[in-house]
DNA sequence: TGGATATATGAATATGTGCTCATACGTGCG
DNA sequence: CGCACGTATGAGCACATATTCATATATCCA
């Protein structure tokens, strides 16, 4: 195995190195990646996509059901929304928000079930 | 279905609120969750465990995997290792890294296929 | 033992985040 | 029309976070 004396600026495996390295995903799916798991990064939207996943509810009535204000989630939705985590249908002068794909279901009951074997 | 009119004090569907509001998910997973995904929501985060689900690495290397410093991922391992994503273990005075729970490589992937989506 | 080096960590700093408050927007209804 | 009300949004503030820099800790080896 070739190795190096420096480590600051070099490396200690040099093949592992190598052989690693190309396989990291790339920068832009790491942004990509980090902003979706973002997005389930606060308690607040977790219960957000928590009580979406129940049923399609307007914006006062999600945030009646987490005892928030209405700007607070109104702000989140925005956020949720802008990364395709949920959708909104307006019906009158109401909006009515619901997941926005299966995925986000799927992955945030894998995330439930990590946090449930500890 | 019962209706109120203020919205900012109480709600529009109350139905609808009683049968959604315990289900959310309570204070505590939804913090525990957030904290998971939050692991995940830094795209340096992404790339180390991205690298660490290919081989396990010690510090040095993957800070050259990553062309960052020894230090800012040294940081980011604390974190992780906090969270019970990456596991370490000592060989002299080297530090090896790796995945510490099946799961994360599972969330990770259905992360991976959820932007792959888009 | 003493020096070299891999890793860890504290302080400092710049940037990001989540909420509140105030207010704008837009739709329904008298 | 003009008011009421559901929703959206900008500013501001308190707090969190990611990195750098300097330095401490621990282990190997001459």
């Amino acid at each position: 195995m070739a190795r190096e004396d420096r480590c600051e600026v070099t490396f200690i495996d040099q093949d592992r190195v190598r052989a690693v390295a190309p396989r990291i995903v790339d920068g832009l799916t790491a942004t990509r990646l980090a902003e979706t798991f973002k997005a389930l990064s606060d308690p607040t939207r977790v219960r957000i996509i928590s009580a979406l996943s129940h049923a399609e509810l307007c914006v006062c009535d999600l945030a009646a059901s987490l005892g928030m204000s209405q700007s607070a989630i109104s702000h989140q939705l925005r956020l949720l929304r802008t990364l395709r985590l949920v959708k909104r249908a307006k019906r009158g002068r109401m909006v009515y928000y619901s997941l926005d794909d299966d995925h986000i279901e799927i992955l945030f009951g894998q995330g439930l079930e990590h946090v449930g074997h500890e």
